[in-house]
RNA sequence: CGGGGUGUUGUGUAACGGUAGCACGAAUCGUUUGGGACGAUUUAGUCAGAGUUCGAAUCUCUGCACCCCGACCA
């Protein structure tokens, strides 16, 4: 992509208004933009990004067994008092048709996927079975706030899987755990990602938070320090022992957490639920078991939020200049930066470099404006934090050679322009 | 939803009730040319409506919007 025709402007100034760290520098490197309060439109950058995220997530869904589908965001009311959540679910946005018919926005599926399990599901041969979809959730959010971290309209992965037994659903929840964190691995965020005990919501007793520790975040994390588990606050203080080691959970006497308890902001990336009949009961969702006896199926449902782990990723990998993108999900992989000079050789050697790099597939943005200085070059590159920059100048020509620089690293490298290729590889 | 705050050009900010200014951006020209370079010229603004006043960005009211704290949060 060439820097020149992009569709956003980087600013200078800082933003006046948010707390978040992560909403200032993604806004102000053109990744994304404000539309009204909790709901952004996403730029051609932060789409890469967001398109990066998304192909990591598919992929693992898959490797867990899961089938991707696309359900409606509108969807009817009848479903919704099935469940009882028409009223129950604050954050439910409703709309009116025409003849006063109501729906409602997709806040969250069960309402959508149980009754649709019923048209596939009918033995213990059906079973298990898991769908997923990335979909643009809708959630009427009190308040909205942190940017892109809490919104109203947001991309989710949410994958639901179905079973003949409780013990089934465990074992598929075990493993999603691992799935998850592998995610997060590969997202760049995992050494700040404990898988946090929580409440259930209208759910269950209980359910397990991935939490991404930053100070952005509006939720309180306790990490057990034996073994980097987490409980939410919310919990917290019902919990006696920690649920993994059985750490001893007291309370200090200013009620804080005990020693061997840290206590952290953080920001909820992933939420996994055992919803057991909760859903297939109200919808009437069974099977033939192998005795023929019918039995109801059970569930369990598994988010991540892509949007708002875009931001997480940002709070987790940044500094005082602008964004450090985990190589992964960074939009291109290489920034190559053409310096200003008069002689053309200059400009040609870049572009050439250009096109060699794009015919080996490798995702470059290419900054061709000629009425840039190189400090404006340089500071734009370091905001919007593309992991590796390739400069072509006068002073590099004359050794033949391209300079390399890793954001974030005050290391420069020459490199021949003949092996430039071979560092991608 | 409760509480607080703020709305001035694309962005960030100033202006006692008395000429709406500055920086960045954008545009043109020239000079520069390895960390947001310099000069000149230009561009564009008081959230909306009502009121008080000789006069309102400034005071009052209503509405709208955004931000922050809290509550809520599959």
């Amino acid at each position: 992509m060439l820097q020149s025709k992009i569709f956003s402007k980087t600013n200078k100034n800082k933003l006046a208004e948010g707390e978040s760290v992560s909403n200032d520098l993604l806004a102000r490197a053109g990744f994304i933009d404000q539309l009204m309060a909790g709901v952004f439109s996403f730029l051609p950058l932060g789409f890469l990004v967001l398109k990066n995220i998304e192909k990591i997530i598919r992929e693992n869904m898959e490797n867990a067994g899961g089938q991707e589908i696309l359900m409606p965001v509108l969807q009817p009311k009848e479903n919704w008092l099935k469940t009882g959540r028409w009223t129950s679910l604050d954050v439910l946005f409703k709309l009116k048709g025409s003849g006063d018919k109501e729906y409602a926005l997709g806040a969250t599926h069960e309402e959508v996927v149980s009754p649709l399990a019923k048209k596939v599901i009918f033995s213990y041969r059906d079973l298990p079975m898991s769908v997923f979809q990335i979909q643009t959730k809708f959630r009427d959010e009190l308040r909205a706030k942190s940017g892109i971290l809490r919104t109203r309209e947001f991309l989710m992965k949410d994958m639901y899987s179905f079973h003949a037994s409780q013990e089934d659903l465990d074992k598929y929840y075990d493993k999603i755990i691992k799935v998850y964190f592998n995610i997060f691995k590969e997202l760049g965020i995992r050494n700040k990602t404990y898988l946090t005990l929580a409440s259930g919501g209208s759910f269950s007793k209980y359910s397990h938070e991935f939490q991404m520790v930053t100070e952005a975040g509006e939720d309180l994390i306790y990490i057990c320090q034996k073994c980097k588990t987490a409980i939410n606050k919310e919990i917290f203080f019902e919990i006696k022992n920690c649920p993994n080691c059985n750490n001893l959970n007291k309370f200090s006497a200013q009620g804080g957490p005990a020693s061997g308890w840290e206590e952290k902001k953080a920001v909820e990336v992933g939420n996994i639920f055992k919803l057991g009949t909760k859903y297939s009961a109200p919808f009437d969702l069974k099977f033939r078991d192998k005795d023929a006896s019918e039995k109801p199926v059970i569930m369990g449902c598994y988010g991540i939020g892509l949007s708002r782990a875009l931001g997480a990723v940002v709070e987790a990998n940044c500094d005082e200049k602008g964004i450090m993108w985990p190589k992964k999900i960074a939009p291109f992989t290489g920034h190559l930066i053409e310096l200003k000079s008069k002689r053309k050789i200059v400009k040609n050697t870049a572009q050439k470099i250009y096109q060699d790099l794009k015919k080996e597939g490798i995702k470059v943005l290419y900054d061709d404006r000629e009425d840039k200085s190189a400090g404006e070059k340089f500071a734009e590159a370091d905001l919007i934090g593309i992991p590796l920059r390739i400069i072509v100048s006068e002073k590099t020509l004359e050794k033949k050679s391209v300079e390399i620089k890793e954001r974030g690293k005050n290391i420069v490298k020459f490199v021949k322009i003949k092996q430039l290729i071979k560092i991608f590889k």
